[in-house]
DNA sequence: AAGTAGTTCAACCGCCATCTA
DNA sequence: CTAGATGGCGGTTGAACTACT
């Protein structure tokens, strides 16, 4: 026999209202976020557990940032988005203040049309190279900008590695900033309570759409929700995000199209999510310690962006 | 002002790995 | 050990919004 079922049918589905958002987070304040499916029956919320969760970390959970995306920002989930494929919450581990699902719709809704436009024109410009100088260069050319290409890739991904795997080191990767533990639960909820309902006020009663509701929710009180989990519980989510990246093609013979198209792949689950195997891995270590003498692991944002920065400029 | 097309993003869906009775 | 629930993730959808005609 397996646990009882977490939520019954006739669970309500759809836009959450003001007054489910505060029961939500209200709740969350007493007793922490995890243990979803006690949530529902706890709080009375007409919902599943799982859109509760799903509610809390996309858009309740403190220290969350909204609106538009910096530059360095942007580079980041570029280079991550080619490191690891379409893997956002490992993705999202990098940028604490964001949630996997905002990046993810960032990505499919800006930075992938953004990154075809320029992949168009770069195109549109090797043709034009190649119909004005009335012979085949497109090889050489190509050839030359993949070996560049891959050159970089292999220098990121090694970058990348030479990061999760030196957490040993470190604290945790990206470190958010911390508020004091005591705080963590839902540090300013009464606030974040007041301006859920100050907004509702202001609010139609048309609802939905409410974008400002936690919009500038106060970069003060940062905290993850792994901050509520036991020590243990938080240990292991952070190996996993480690291993994710750690996870990245390894696996992967690496060809011109991988490197031209890393930032593309519309199907990836890069290396599909095949687990590596340890002697890739410690090969890998290898040779990534051998290089890492000379410098150690900067941020990622300042690696260069493939072998052509001006792809990623508007 | 009204209609239409394009964009954004919150929320849902389905799958998978893990957990637990 | 097993069946089934849970939690987490990535893909997708569709309502709300915005820009354009």
């Amino acid at each position: 026999m397996g646990r009882p079922p977490c939520c019954d049918k006739g669970v309500k589905k759809g836009p959450w209202t003001p007054e489910e958002d505060i029961i939500l987070v209200t709740y969350i304040q007493d007793h922490g976020a995890g243990n979803w499916r006690s949530v529902p029956t706890n709080t009375g919320l007409m919902r599943c557990s799982k859109s509760c969760r799903l509610r809390w970390t996309n858009y309740l959970r403190p220290g969350i940032k909204r609106g538009n995306f910096t530059d360095q920002e942007e580079k980041l989930i570029i280079h991550l988005q080619a490191l690891l494929g379409n893997r956002w919450a490992a993705i999202a581990s990098y940028l604490p203040e964001r949630t996997d699902n905002d990046i993810k719709n960032y990505w499919n809704t800006h930075l992938k049309k953004k990154l075809m436009r320029k992949l168009q024109a770069a195109d549109d410009h090797q043709a034009a190279l190649i119909s004005a100088s009335g012979r085949n260069s497109y090889n050489s050319i190509s050839k030359g900008q993949w070996e560049r290409r891959l050159q970089t890739d292999i220098h990121t991904a090694k970058q990348a590695l030479c990061e999760a795997l030196s957490l040993d080191t470190k604290p945790c990767p990206a470190p958010p900033p911390l508020p004091p533990a005591n705080t963590c639960n839902y540090a300013s909820s009464t606030e974040n309570i007041a301006r859920l309902l100050q907004n509702w006020m202001k609010k139609s009663p048309k609802l939905p759409r409410r974008r400002e509701i936690s919009s500038g929710s106060s970069g003060s009180n940062v905290c993850s929700d792994t901050t509520t989990e036991s020590p243990a519980s938080a240990e292991k989510k952070f190996f996993a995000a480690r291993a994710a990246k750690v996870e990245f093609r390894m696996d992967s013979d690496v060809t011109p199209e991988l490197s031209e198209t890393s930032f593309l792949q519309e199907e990836s689950k890069p290396s599909s999510g095949a687990p590596v195997p340890a002697p890739a891995l410690s090969f890998f270590e290898t040779w990534l310690f051998e290089d890492v003498g000379n410098g150690g692991v900067g941020d990622l944002v300042d690696l260069p962006l493939s072998d052509a920065p001006d792809l990623f400029q508007e």
